[in-house]
DNA sequence: ATCGGACGGATCGCATACGATGTCGGGCAG
DNA sequence: CTGCCCGACATCGTATGCGATCCGTCCGAT
């Protein structure tokens, strides 16, 4: 759970509201009244407008001056582009930490997938699993990437994603097996350290294969 | 100038604060005081309070709590960290514009480059002309691209060289005669409409050959 | 002489209070 | 009956004030 010693109440709330919005508790589009909040959590309004703010500059509420915040709706449009730029990101993060990526790093990233593959093939296939499964897989692999600055941009894509998820659509696509496929045959070029386009070229695909099939269907 | 006019008064403060950080009035290390500022702009602490924390969110100060508010700092490392960053979103996202682009946006593009041509064989060169012409050139290659999440992770990007620029230090490499070049290069791909794939590669290595020339040197 | 602890100024964090603004619904004119 | 205007309510926006926290400094003990 988050720290919640001693941290300023403005910090306290924003957790808070951050967590409601991304579990889903605030559906999209749930209107955020602020003196509402701050009696529910025990404190003034101020701290709790400054969270929203916040919450605002990370793009998961929109605030209309005098009017108030919302939680933000996205659409069938959002996630398209949400996911190319992630397959751009990510693509880019995981050719670049490639040379980084130890053996221990591929070790779990081997684990994790056939981890996948008896998810894939079980009877009651259990799509939430797979989906962290897969989650934390490209973040294993992207972990090592030296710039710091493109991995922070993967990680607000991949909440953004997370956020899409829980939201507007039931469940996205998890491709099971496919997906399975197209991991191990990035792990591949990965172990046996591909060049850097190669790299980037899998990786980009696989995800937009995967917004694509969405899309398609 | 920006609509200073019917605008909440926190927003007045971080339209205000954002000025003074991005033109270098604020020097990187510099301490924003909440009263100081509140008293100079004659409004209360607390807009202030939230004008830095969305200054914060998009990365222009660093603040600790009960200490306060600093301009952030960038070294050469950020430099190459933003700077290749952006290399694979511009290119990316050049590389999506490429089919929306009309007649006029090449014309425009190809004006941009021409006066930058003139600038770079001129007696006294001009480097921040220069590289205002270079946004400009770049920004209307870009502005087509669909995807418009994209498109805003690259304007983010944009913001942040422009503070490197003024930053740390005093002026970035223009490589004039290259840059016009690579310009007209990519220019010629676009016109002729070529692969994105092939716009994506062109325009990520112009900007990745500016950003090697200013670290090898 | 050096280190540790206590004091004070500077600054932040938040609660409270009130004015400003938007929204919604009821009443009146057409 | 329908449409417009006005007024009350809900909610936001900001000022003020006070307690909390941090940092630099001075003093005394070792």
């Amino acid at each position: 759970m988050t720290e919640t010693a001693m941290m300023s109440k403005s910090e306290r709330v924003y957790q808070h509201l951050r967590e409601e919005i991304l579990t889903g508790a605030y559906p999209e589009g749930y209107r955020i009244v602020l003196d509402k909040v701050a009696r529910e959590l025990d404190v003034s309004p101020v701290p709790v407008r400054e969270a929203v703010r916040r919450l605002e500059a990370e793009g998961l509420v929109v605030f209309t001056r005098n009017v108030g915040a919302q939680v933000v709706g996205i659409d069938a449009g959002d996630y398209a582009d949400v996911m190319q730029t992630l397959a751009y990101l990510e693509g880019a993060a995981t050719s670049l930490a490639g040379p980084h990526l130890e053996p221990e790093h591929l070790a779990e990233a081997t684990r994790l997938n056939t981890e996948m593959r008896l998810l894939a093939t079980a009877p009651d296939f259990d799509a939430v699993q797979f989906t962290t499964l897969n989650e934390r897989f490209h973040r294993v692999l992207c972990e090592p990437c030296p710039n710091k600055h493109l991995l922070e941009l993967v990680h607000r894509e991949w909440q953004r994603m997370a956020m899409i998820r829980r939201s507007s659509f039931g469940r996205l696509p998890s491709r099971p097996a496919t997906s399975v496929a197209e991991h191990e045959n990035l792990l591949e070029l990965l172990r046996e350290g591909a060049a850097a386009d190669d790299i980037e070229r899998i990786a980009r695909a696989h995800k937009l294969r995967t917004m694509k099939e969405f899309l398609g269907t």
